[in-house]
RNA sequence: GGUCCCGUAGCUCAGUUGGAUAGAGCAACAGCCUUCUAAGCUGUGGGUCUUUGGUUCGAAUCCAAACGGGAUCACCA
C-alpha cells in the first residue's frame, strides 16, 4: 500500500474513533511536503478541524500523536499553521529501495481496456509539417502510456487518400508533370506530390485573375475556372472507377506513402492499423438510413439529409448531400461503427487538433441520438496548434515548417554541437551518426511533448532548438553520466551485485530528493494516463534528472569509502537510470549510453 | 454575432480534486573543471498570476463581468 492511502486510512480511523466522524478518503488531503519545510508528507488540517470542532493546531497535535503512535514509519511531526508535516524514518525509504532492487515498476490497471488511438490521419497531397509532428508524437506517446498501464492499445491512422485535394495534385501532374517521377527529380515522394499541389494552386490562381480581369466577380471566378472544373471532373471519374484515373491515383499515392514511411520512421512512430478513406467513404450511408427510420434525421425537399441539433445549442447539420454523396461526418459515423465492431473497443481516442472540436462534438451527439452504445466511449484528445512567431502556419502562404527539414536540421545541429564539445573523438562514424540522431530527435520530441497537449504552443526556429536546461538532451546527458559510473564500477568489481545492507543509513538531502521522486512514479504514470498527457511524463523525467545532477555534484559514488554508502549510491544510480530510460521511452525518446 | 479555449517573470512553459513565502528553463550578471562526463552545478536580479467583483478559514486555481488573444460556426476534409 502506498503512503497516501496509509495516511488517509489512519486519519479516517482517527476521526471515526476519536470523534465519531466518517469521512471519505478523498476528503483527506495528503500532499508532499513543500521543500522549504521539514518533512516528507503533509496532512492539511483545515478541512478536518471543522469535524473535530477544535482549532487547527490542536487537531494537528492530536492527529500527529495518533499517527506517530500507530504508524511505524513516522518518525516525528511538526505543525506549521494548520499543516501537519510528517517526517518518515530513513528505514522507510531504505525499505522502498530494497524492494526496488529487482527493477522499477508501476501498477497496471485492474481492468485493461481495448483502446484505439487514432492519430496522424494525413492528407496524401502534401508533405507533413510541424503540426503533424506534434500530432504524431502525441498520439504515439499517449498510446505508449496507455500500454504501460496495461491497456490493450491499437494505434490507427485514417489516411485521407481521396477527394478534391488529391485530384488537384493529380491534375497538375497530368498537365505539367511530363511523366516525371520522384526518382527523376531526386525528391522524396510526398514532397514531389506536394510540389504539384502547389503547382495546381499557382495556375488556378492565375486563371481566376484572368477571369476577374475579364469582368467576372471573384466568387464566380473561383467556381468557373477551367482547372477547378477539370479537377472536379477528375474526382467524378475517380468515383466511377475509371481505370486510367485509378492508375494515376495509385501511382501518386504510392509515392506519398513512401515519403510518409520515411518520416514516420524518422519520428519513431508506428501503427497497427491503417484505414483508407477511399475504402470507408461510403460507409456511413446505412447509418443515415437507420437515422431516417428512427426519425433522428430528416430529409429536405432537395433530398439532402439533416439532423437538428438546436436543442443542444448547435445548428442543423448536414449528414448527406442532395446528390446522395457523403460528407465528412457521414463517413466518420461509419468508421466509428466499423472500428468498434472490428476490435470490440471500450474506447476510441481521436488525437486531432482543437480546430475540429465542433466536428467531434457533433459526432458524439449524433451517436448519442442514434442510441449507439459507443457514444460515451468516444474521446477527442484536442491538442493545440503549434504557432510560429509570425502567427499560425499556413501552407498557402508558405509559412509552414516542413517536418523533414526540421528533423534534418535538428540532427545536424546536434552533430555540430557534439563535435564542438569533442564528445565524439572516440567514436566511429556509425556511432556518431546514431548519437546525433538520438540527441536531435530527443530535443525535438521533448520540446513538443513537455507542453500540456491541450494548449497552444509557440515554436521559435531560432530559440527552440536548445540542448541545455529543460530539454531532452539534458535528460539524456544525465543518463549517460550515470551509465559511465556504472560501467566504471563494473570494471572494478565485475561481480555486479548491489546489495543493500540495512544498517541505519542516513540519506542526504540530495539522495532523499531522488528517492522520493522514484517513489512517486506510480502516481505520475496514473496522472499521465488519466490526463492523456505525455507532458506529465516529460516533466517528471526532467525533475528526476535535475535531482540526480544535484546529487552528482555533491557526492561521489565510486570514491565513497564506506561500502554500505557506496552501495546505496550505486543503487540510486541504477534506479535513476532505469527510471529515466523507461519514462523517456514512453515519450518516444531513446537514451544514449554515452554522450 | 453564437459557442468553445487561452491570459502566470523580458521570452518559453510548470503549478495536482482550492492550501504554506507562486516555480523551472532560456536570456542577463557573478562564481565552480589536477576530483565518477562542465550538454553539468551554485548564486544574484526579475511577479499587481490581465483587471474588477464574488464564494471561504484560505483563490493563480471555483463563479460572474470587462479587456486582450485564438479556434470554430461549409452540400471542404
Amino acid at each position: 500500500m502506498k503512503v497516501r492511502e496509509i495516511l488517509q486510512n489512519a486519519t479516517q480511523k482517527f476521526l471515526q474513533d476519536g470523534f465519531g466522524v466518517a469521512l471519505n478518503a478523498s476528503e483527506i488531503q495528503i500532499q508532499e511536503t513543500r521543500k522549504d519545510f521539514e518533512g516528507d508528507y503533509t496532512v492539511v488540517i483545515f478541512p478536518l478541524a471543522k469535524h473535530t470542532k477544535k482549532n487547527p493546531t490542536e487537531t494537528a497535535k492530536l492527529l500527529g500523536d495518533y499517527l506517530n503512535h500507530n504508524i511505524e514509519f513516522i518518525q516525528s511531526f511538526e505543525i506549521v499553521q494548520g499543516f501537519l508535516n510528517l517526517k518518515f524514518t530513513d528505514s522507510f525509504w531504505m525499505e522502498f529501495l530494497e524492494h526496488s532492487t529487482h527493477g522499477v515498476h508501476w501498477e497496471a490497471v485492474a481492468k485493461p481496456l481495448n483502446i484505439m488511438v487514432e492519430y496522424s490521419s494525413p492528407n496524401t497531397n502534401k508533405p507533413l509539417h510541424l503540426g503533424h509532428i506534434r500530432n504524431n508524437l502525441l498520439g504515439y506517446s499517449v498510446a505508449e502510456i496507455l500500454k504501460a498501464k496495461g491497456h490493450h492499445v491499437i494505434k490507427s491512422s485514417l489516411v485521407n487518400d481521396r477527394g478534391i485535394h488529391i485530384c488537384k495534385s493529380m491534375l497538375a501532374w497530368i498537365k505539367f508533370g511530363e511523366d516525371s517521377t520522384p526518382e527523376l527529380e531526386g525528391l522524396k515522394g510526398d514532397h514531389f506530390v506536394g510540389k504539384y499541389y502547389v503547382e495546381f494552386d499557382k495556375h488556378y490562381k492565375k486563371q481566376i485573375e484572368e477571369l476577374v480581369a475579364g469582368g467576372m466577380d471573384k466568387a464566380m471566378a473561383e467556381k468557373e475556372a477551367p482547372l477547378i472544373k477539370e479537377a472536379q471532373d477528375l474526382l467524378l471519374r475517380w468515383e466511377k472507377g475509371e481505370p486510367e484515373v485509378l492508375k494515376i491515383w495509385g501511382l501518386m499515392n504510392g509515392w506519398v506513402y513512401e515519403g510518409f514511411e520515411q518520416t514516420y520512421s524518422d519520428l519513431g512512430v508506428d501503427f497497427d492499423k491503417f484505414y483508407y478513406e477511399s475504402d470507408t467513404y461510403l460507409l456511413g450511408k446505412t447509418i443515415v438510413d437507420e437515422g431516417l427510420e428512427k426519425g433522428v434525421f430528416y430529409r429536405k425537399e432537395d433530398g439532402s439529409v439533416w439532423i437538428d441539433l438546436s436543442d443542444e445549442g448547435l445548428d442543423e447539420k448536414l449528414v448527406l448531400r442532395a446528390n446522395g454523396t457523403s460528407v465528412y461526418i457521414t463517413q466518420d459515423l461509419g468508421t466509428v461503427q466499423k472500428r468498434f465492431e472490428e476490435y470490440k473497443l471500450d474506447k476510441l481516442i481521436y488525437v486531432v487538433g482543437n480546430e475540429q472540436e465542433y466536428h467531434f462534438k457533433v459526432l458524439k451527439l449524433i451517436s448519442k441520438k442514434l442510441g449507439s452504445p459507443w457514444a460515451n466511449q468516444l474521446q477527442h484528445l484536442s491538442y493545440g496548434m503549434v504557432d510560429l512567431p509570425s502567427g499560425k502556419m499556413k501552407s498557402r502562404e508558405g509559412t509552414v515548417v516542413d517536418a523533414d527539414d526540421l528533423i534534418k536540421e535538428m540532427i545536424e545541429t546536434a552533430e555540430a554541437s557534439t563535435k564542438e564539445l569533442g564528445k565524439t573523438d572516440e567514436m566511429d562514424a556509425a556511432e556518431q551518426t546514431a548519437l546525433s540522431r538520438k540527441i536531435g530527435m530527443a530535443a525535438l520530441k521533448f520540446f513538443l511533448l513537455k507542453v500540456d497537449p491541450t494548449k497552444r504552443m509557440l515554436f521559435n526556429p531560432e530559440q527552440s532548438i536548445d540542448f541545455h536546461g529543460f530539454t531532452g538532451p539534458f535528460v539524456q546527458y544525465t543518463y549517460a553520466r550515470i551509465k559511465s559510473i556504472l560501467r566504471r564500477h563494473k570494471q572494478d568489481e565485475p561481480d555486479d551485485i548491489i546489495k543493500l545492507s540495512l544498517v541505519e543509513l542516513r540519506l542526504s538531502h540530495e539522495e532523499k530528493d531522488i528517492v522520493k521522486l522514484l517513489y512517486t512514479i506510480d502516481e505520475m504514470i496514473s496522472e499521465a494516463e488519466h490526463n492523456l498527457s505525455p507532458a506529465v511524463v516529460a516533466n517528471y523525467s526532467y525533475e528526476l534528472a535535475k535531482a540526480y545532477n544535484k546529487f552528482y555534484q555533491e557526492h561521489s559514488v565510486l570514491k565513497e569509502l564506506v561500502p554500505s554508502i557506496k552501495n546505496l549510491r550505486l543503487l540510486i544510480c541504477k534506479l535513476t537510470a532505469e527510471t529515466i530510460q523507461k519514462t523517456m521511452l514512453l515519450i518516444g525518446i531513446e537514451m544514449p549510453e554515452r554522450m
